[in-house]
DNA sequence: TGAGTACAGTACCTGCGGTACAGTTTTCCG
DNA sequence: CGGAAAACTGTACCGCAGGTACTGTACTCA
């Protein structure tokens, strides 16, 4: 039911992030080839750099359209988690459970963040590529913190707590889990992970 | 004070390892040539090659030492921490704060966990290089469960709780942290985030 | 129908990982 | 002190990957 809107032009661009973006969550940047890919995509060399003017520029496109889609999942959680419940709190909590068993069901566990995956090998890209890393994990930070705003304003915390802090520690039990998790060989580990996160929001705001 | 038991050998071979760990941490493994690290090292490919019969061998060198070194470092701060408090759950709670405040006073900010960039650059490395970052995160498991199950005898949990899942989160948000601490240019997020860590077993076995 | 779009083809350069092997210095041990 | 092993240096070479440069061409759409 998909309408052709792309161009032939957009599509084999889409087609190259594909397999380049399966291969670099798989085996890391550095060592997925150009040529691997285009030897995949079934065109040559010069197909690739008609799309983009050297791997880094890939990269960038790669993390752009990534944090892009990352943002339309985390909406749409958050959109059904507040149609299931109007209490600040509570529509957080099924948020969270949403995100978990979304990150369980994905069948050979998630292929990992490309966010987190680019932070360790910095200095291959520009600084424009740092600056998307950077932007995305604070968008990241400024999206959670509102909802525990609303959540603080409602239910005073049992203990003093930085909303800062707390809204990245769902950032870094995210990363930290799928690290786990592909170092374990235990997809069920990030879910369970998120699952911590949640208690622990629980007893801030609820106790005991 | 520090006597010479280290054969010329075992020096340059130390040496390389230094260098190539700075420079791994700082920009991944793949971007890490080979002829730098000789450059800075003063010495030549030849010489490079006689203590390591390959690039993946020195990964496997880099990571083995590093492990090594940070179980020792746990231990310290366990020992200096069992020191402190006979009662397993302060001590457990002091040993977070030491554990915290030593992130912390890096001075550019901690600079990543060797384990976890392995972990995003997997298939550069051969099966054992995976089992080396499998058994660290294990190890790092079983000995924060130890502590927790000691815990638990004492305190009973506040809510139902998987201990092992709690013995992980400390890594995940050790990990985590490390790369919003970097994705962020903020160096005093890690031990935020390991304090968060810390309220939450608090509460857990405490309450508010 | 002609101007872009979207490639293919070819050729070539560079840097890096890695090999091979011969020669040289340094260290250590009896 | 001498000699063997350890710890390298020097040189030459290979293959692969990233990247450049430029020409040619099929398709597409106004």
């Amino acid at each position: 039911m998909t309408v052709q809107v792309l161009s032939k032009g957009e599509q084999t661009r889409g087609r190259i992030m594909d397999i380049a973006q399966d291969a670099v969550l798989h085996k890391g940047f550095a060592s997925t080839s150009i040529e691997e890919i285009i030897a995949e995509a079934g065109i040559t060399k010069s197909g690739f750099f008609y799309h983009f003017k050297d791997k880094n520029d890939l990269a960038k496109a790669l993390l752009q359209r990534y944090t892009d889609e990352e943002w339309m999942v985390f909406d749409a959680l958050f959109k059904q988690a507040d149609e299931l419940s109007d209490d600040p709190l509570h529509s957080f909590l099924i948020f969270l459970k949403l995100f978990a068993d979304l990150m369980g069901d994905l069948p050979n566990g998630h292929p990992g963040c490309l966010i987190a995956s680019y932070v360790y090998q910095d200095f291959l890209f520009s600084q424009d590529v740092r600056a998307l890393t950077t932007e995305g994990h604070q968008i990241w930070r400024k999206r959670f913190r509102e909802r525990l705003d609303k959540i603080a304003a409602r239910y005073p915390a049992r203990i003093e707590v930085s909303l800062d802090d707390m809204a990245d520690m769902l950032s870094a039990v995210a990363d930290g889990g799928i690290i786990l998790s592909k170092s374990l060989h235990d997809p069920s580990l990030l879910p369970r992970q998120i699952m911590q996160y949640r208690a622990y929001v629980k007893l801030v705001f609820l106790g005991a």
